[in-house]
DNA sequence: AACAAGAGACGACTAATGTCGTCAGGAGGT
DNA sequence: ACCTCCTGACGACATTAGTCGTCTCTTGTT
């Protein structure tokens, strides 16, 4: 059963935040996390950071954290890793999911009429 | 932060190969995952019975295992949690995915042609 | 009756995650 | 100088998941 680097919803959940603004202070962050401790906020993004998901430098004498890949990219390795481990590797699932829970915007919506235009070009 | 109740890997892993051969007993399940010793998947049934995902009988004396839930249903419950609590929510990182990782099957290409026909319909 | 093999229940350990509290250093205020 | 506040670094603890090993029945065999 193949081990993996894997990220806990909090670091998820934090790591999308400081995409969205980053860079961003720890108190910055924490502010936005008011749930938990600042501590609490710090230790996540440290360990983003020793992870590889965040990048940090000084501004002012302050930490400034941003994230070492695009939301893009980084969305896409979850996703990867999740139809691996979780679903062996079956999108069908997901293509379920979409089909019968999600909300698909418009655009969404569109970029999927492209994605099936396209696999119907390759798969004659 | 909302804590969940999810599935490990080796756990999904091991639901997935019930829910394609219940039912199984552990022996069966232990020679298919031979990596682990017996106890070890045995554990780990023990407990998806205990958090809901699996059921067992007692059959000439062994018990066997099923899924509580189909498994199309099981797997919308992972996806459904996978993004809320990995994505916020979000679905375009799995479009994206499918569009430029997955690969796509015949039949998977019908349903999405099939759901992109149903959006259509929806929001005019 | 005596014993080996199979099955299941338990208890244990480790690594990863989520959450804190405390401590030390620097920047300002008074 | 002295005290306060903000920051960052650490060390701690609980829970969950992945893995085992051991102990106790049962049951089929000599």
């Amino acid at each position: 059963m193949g081990r993996k680097a894997g990220l806990g919803q909090a670091e998820a959940e934090i790591l999308r935040f400081i995409q969205a603004q980053a860079p961003v202070s720890v108190r910055e962050v924490a502010e936005a996390f008011a749930q938990v401790q600042r501590t609490t906020v710090l230790n996540v993004m440290e360990r983003l950071r020793t992870k590889g998901f965040l990048t940090r430098e000084q501004h002012d004498g302050l930490w400034r954290y941003s994230p070492s890949v695009a939301q893009p990219t980084q969305q896409r390795h979850l996703v990867r890793e999740f139809v691996q481990q979780m679903l062996g590797g079956e999108v069908s699932p997901m293509v379920a999911y979409l089909a019968e829970e999600a909300e698909v915007t418009e655009s969404q919506l569109a970029e999927l009429k492209r994605l099936v235009a396209e696999l119907e070009a390759k798969k004659p």
